[in-house]
DNA sequence: ACTTATAATGAGAACGAGTCTCAATTGCAG
DNA sequence: CTGCAATTGAGACTCGTTCTCATTATAAGT
């Protein structure tokens, strides 16, 4: 099924209204080719002459969150401001290598880290249904310059 | 070597001074059992009479923090708000699993974990420094009251 | 189509965690 | 002790997020 009508059957499981602006947001969305924060799409709206309101792009940010389509991304572990947001699935990754020197961030694709949370969960009687990875590491670039953290 | 000792020689290594505050601050996270707030850390100190200002005791985490003698934690995906503290070592594990039904919160100890941040960073060159794994899944006690998420 | 009830929106005020400023205080080297 | 740079406290400030409420849009019922 498209993507868009999955966010309009959610709408209609919980009664809500189909609106132009919930349609617009959730476009914007789709056109943004990085995570995303909630100046970015806010711009990119007004970019494209609509006058979203930055409540209405809260309200159904939360929304497209609770549908599961979308997810927010934490890189840092301190970082209590600007939450990054991703639509679930567009990049493959949901774990993430972050240098502690200049910041560059990979996705990372491991198996295995899926196996383990699998074995966690199983082990204790859960029913697994995310996980979220991070690993703080100094790249190689770094590591040339000298750079140290800590 | 005791804890407060470390904290100390963390300051005299940077040429900074050992004033009365940031051993108050520093003996009240001590006190703390368990992850806490600023708001909780500023309220026990207020109870023992001290008046350390807001300012003070951020200034002082940050301290810690870049001693390697704290660490923060981040439970939710999403929070962007009211960022948890705990001691390195206090908790033993640095991961864990989150019931996305109540919320409880379990540590995790998987040596397989440590072993793949190992495993990926040598790979791609990196040094590594620390990872924080969160696993959302739904606790047994959740399950068997039928409470769904998402 | 038109009406109507009510859900949703927009504008901006309010909130609050975290940061900054600067005058007053304190630690500590000499 | 003294002198001075480092530190502190009080509160203003920032800015991402949430709330309020008057206005507008949706969609069900006719
Ligand atoms: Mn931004
Ligand atoms: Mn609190
Ligand atoms: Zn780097
Ligand atoms: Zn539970």
């Amino acid at each position: 099924m498209e993507i868009q009508q999955q966010f309009e059957q959610f709408l209609s499981q919980r009664g809500m209204k189909h609106t132009n602006e919930r349609r617009e947001i959730f476009r914007a969305i789709l056109d943004m080719d990085a995570p995303f924060d909630v100046d970015k799409l806010l711009f990119y709206l007004k970019q494209q002459g609509e006058k979203t309101s930055k409540a209405t792009i809260y309200r159904t940010l939360q929304l497209l969150l609770e549908s599961g389509l979308l997810r927010t991304i934490s890189l840092s572990p301190a970082a209590a401001r600007d939450t990054l947001y991703s639509l679930c699935g567009k990049y493959r990754a949901y774990d993430h290598l972050v240098c502690t020197g200049c910041g560059k961030v990979r996705d990372i694709e491991k198996q295995q880290i899926c196996l383990s949370c699998q074995t966690i969960t199983k082990e204790l009687g859960y029913k697994l249904e995310s996980h979220s990875l991070r690993i703080f590491a100094l790249c190689p670039e770094c590591q040339a310059k000298g750079i140290k953290t800590c």
